[in-house]
DNA sequence: GATCCGACCCTTTTT
DNA sequence: GGGTCGGATC
């Protein structure tokens, strides 16, 4: 009961009211996680509610794990009994358990983003559909938004205002489409992952008696996130609610940046409506930020009409104001930055780890890699590549899921010919038309291949597939990790990565024992009940880029805004803030898209505890070639007398740049005799902590002990003023000419 | 059926 | 700038 204290009036009502439906307004930084966490520890040490009764949802695994931890943390063990996880995982967890009744087997495979795309390319072949008009990723994605809002594929062909748009848009197909896509799936025994959710609705509407032992089940259901939710995700929450009414939703509208994958805000917007009886509360004391940061966010949401009223304040210090840097190339952009990190990372004596840029595309974090490589600072990305993303890989899950769903129709389209078998791209496309036009299952196909086939496919054929019988075998013998190093040296797969001596092809093997690692620490992991492959599997479909422990060291973080929600820093730099970057060109049209595109800038915003930065580019490579940008609008909306002078070059520009553009010419001239790097005064004024200082040119002398973040303590032997070069016999990594510029260098005090 | 090379598309965000 | 796909060639 320790921890009610420590909270403030409206986090403690929101812990210790746990009756009946709630809503919580969390603004950011108001304490949301903890309050989710109390809730949860108070509702088993004071009501003695089970752990197992509970349900919580998330919208990211890294979330889910991270406040098991903080239950943990508060209760013990007992909090690993908690139904806890991301909407994704709990739901398949039940579809798995509930498979048979939905025609499924519990082995059903998860199709990621890049199998829809692949099957989706293989029925336009097969229907000979140009994939120009039908883009897969157009069709998924009008798929995608049609199962989100529950709409089967039996709803959207009779449903004449979809028909009309799909004829408008020259699409006329995309129905026929949608319902061989569903068929295929149902076919290969796989859910994408919008039939998770999907199904799971049509699981809890067709059979009330399995809705009912949820609904029992889950006494509490708390879903973190809300205003992320889509209507198949509320609807769910809603009806395992219906019977105990327990239901606590917390979320923040200005927060909501995923309406692009069928999020509604109107769901947050609406509760009140839904559940005329709700407890409102609203969490508006931020804790994270500054007064100057807090301010500015506010200011910026305000442009917005669409949300909930609350008024987000702190108590925290006023702390600085905005930087604005202004770089004339995204490859500037990149250097300024790197450089204004170090710079703050020595004044303020502060880790790596308290700095992150943060940007709007994935494709703008190579300048900064660059320029951060160039200058030896350490960095991660979050983001891109998945570890599971990788070919190799990929290609051995296939193998997997083959031996577990061999009706799995991608998982066999990747590892058919791989390694090579001699079975081409005519053959298969025989095997599955076989399948689809006969509907006949694809492995029993596989075994009649005879039957179909010219007798010297049919005989690659056939020993592909003893070789898949044989790996159903091994599984009822051995545990997981056997099978699967087993199935690896079997297939021919790992043989055909060991010849590959290229620097590519070591790596890619090293992957693939990294893979029979992740196996390893699965089945060795003792708290987990399932340790089959097929639970492996399962779990390693919904992980994604931003789940991995990446908990390495003192780093930079690099990227995107949406990856750096419930994240925050110590320093945020929000970069590429130019128009049709961000707002990205394509949220440019509808109102609530330009809306949205102020949210994810908002949620950037409040990501920062002490300081912000803001930087923009006037050229950046973009689509291959050099083009010209503007400021972003965003920057018009931060209050003028919040940011600080930026930096004093550059200011020539060429004319028809608007508002922020003029205030940086209009502000430098007032103050542009303090650009960004010249740290002596503020050194001066404001003592670190540690003993030493940043040096300046003129205080460096011959024989100096110096100090450099990366090759350490040395000797100055030699010092060009001219070019700003200084000469150090370092202690332990010897003789470096370093860039004063640059390589800070810092004088030992005695 | 495999391999290589050039043309063409694109870059918004993710479970 | 870079990844994918399809066509031409062996």
């Amino acid at each position: 009961m320790h921890y009610l204290e420590s909270l403030n009036e409206p986090q403690r009502q929101g812990v210790i009211n746990t009756q009946g439906p709630m809503m919580i307004i969390a603004g950011a930084g108001s304490g949301k996680t903890r309050v989710l966490t109390y809730r949860i520890a108070y509702l088993i040490e004071n009501k003695g509610i089970d752990p197992f009764q509970i349900l919580a949802l998330t919208f990211t695994n890294k979330a889910a794990k991270e406040m098991q931890n903080r239950i943990e943390a508060v209760i013990g063990t007992e909090a690993r009994n908690l139904w806890m996880g991301t909407f994704h995982s709990v739901f398949a967890k039940i579809l798995r358990f509930e498979a048979e009744k939905l025609g499924y087997t519990s082995d059903f495979t998860i199709y990621d983003t890049a199998d829809s795309a692949s099957l989706i390319k293989s029925i336009l072949k097969e229907k000979g559909l140009d994939d120009k008009i039908y883009k897969p990723k157009v069709v998924l994605h009008r798929i995608s938004s049609a199962k989100n809002s529950l709409i089967s594929w039996q709803n959207y062909i009779q449903n004449p205002t979809f028909q009309s748009e799909d004829r408008e848009s020259l699409r006329p197909k995309m129905g026929e489409i949608y319902r061989a896509y569903a068929g295929r799936c149902f076919k290969a025994n796989a859910m994408d992952f919008d039939d998770l959710l999907f199904q799971t609705n049509v699981l809890f509407r067709d059979h009330l008696d399995v809705l009912n032992k949820y609904q029992h089940r889950f006494q509490y259901v708390m879903v973190d996130e809300f205003q992320d939710t889509n209507l198949s995700q509320y609807l769910i929450t809603k009806k395992l609610a219906a019977v105990h009414q327990n239901i606590c939703v917390v979320g923040d509208d200005a927060q909501s940046i995923y309406a692009f994958r069928g999020a509604n805000i109107q769901n947050i917007l609406n509760f009140e409506k839904h559940y005329p009886d709700v407890q409102v509360i609203k969490l508006e004391q931020n804790y994270r930020s500054t007064k100057n940061i807090v301010e500015v966010a506010n200011h910026v949401i305000a442009h917005n009409q669409a949300q909930l009223k609350k008024n987000v304040w702190t108590d925290n210090e006023e702390g600085r104001t905005i930087r604005l840097i202004k770089a004339t190339s995204d490859n500037e952009e990149g250097r300024l930055t790197a450089h204004a990190i170090f710079e703050t990372k020595m004044q303020e004596a502060l880790p790596y780890s308290d700095f992150a840029i943060l940007y709007r595309t994935n494709s703008q974090s190579r300048a900064f890699e660059e320029a951060l490589r160039r200058q030896n600072m350490p960095y991660k990305v979050v983001a891109g590549l998945s570890f599971y993303d990788r070919k190799e890989v990929k290609d051995l899950v296939a193998y997997l899921r083959l031996t577990i769903n061999p009706n799995d129709e991608e998982a066999f389209k990747r590892i058919i010919n791989y390694p090579r078998r001699g079975i081409g791209v005519a053959t298969q496309t025989k095997i599955i038309v076989n399948a689809n036009e006969r509907n006949i299952s694809l492995w029993t196909i596989l075994q009649q291949s005879a039957e179909y086939l010219p007798a010297r496919s049919a005989k690659a054929v056939d020993t592909f597939t003893t070789m898949i019988k044989s790996f159903q075998l091994e599984i009822e013998r051995k545990d997981a990790y056997d099978v699967v190093s087993y199935i690896a040296k079997t297939s021919g797969l790992l043989r055909d990565l060991f010849e590959d001596k290229t620097p590519e092809g070591r790596a890619r093997y090293e992957n693939v024992q990294e893979l029979l690692n992740a196996v390893k620490e699965f089945t060795d992991n003792p708290d987990r009940e399932d340790k089959s492959l097929s639970a492996f599997l399962q779990e390693v479909a919904l992980l994604t880029g931003n789940d991995k422990d990446t908990d390495d060291g003192d780093k930079i973080t690099l990227m995107t805004i949406h990856a750096s929600k419930g994240l925050e820093f110590k320093n945020v730099h929000i970069v590429g803030l130019e128009e049709d970057l961000f707002p990205s060109q394509m949220m440019l049209g509808a109102r609530e898209d330009l809306e949205e595109e102020r949210r994810l800038f908002y949620v950037a915003i409040t990501r920062a505890e002490k300081r912000l930065t803001l930087s923009y580019a006037i050229q950046r490579y973009r689509f291959g070639t050099l083009r010209t940008c503007e400021p972003s609008r965003f920057l018009d909306e931060v209050p003028i007398e919040l940011i600080e002078t930026p930096r004093s070059k550059a200011n020539v520009q060429s004319s028809g740049v608007s508002g922020i553009a003029k205030f940086v010419q209009k502000q430098s001239t007032k103050r542009n005799l303090r650009p960004i790097r010249d740290g002596a005064n503020k050194v001066n004024s404001r003592p670190t902590p540690t003993d030493f200082v940043v040096a300046q040119m003129e205080e460096l002398e011959i024989g100096q002990r110096v100090r450099h973040p990366k090759f350490g303590d040395g000797t100055l032997l030699k010092l060009n003023i001219e070019n700003k070069r200084a000469t150090v016999k370092f202690d332990k990594v010897g003789e470096k000419t370093l860039l004063l510029n640059f390589a800070k260098l810092m004088i030992i005090s005695t």
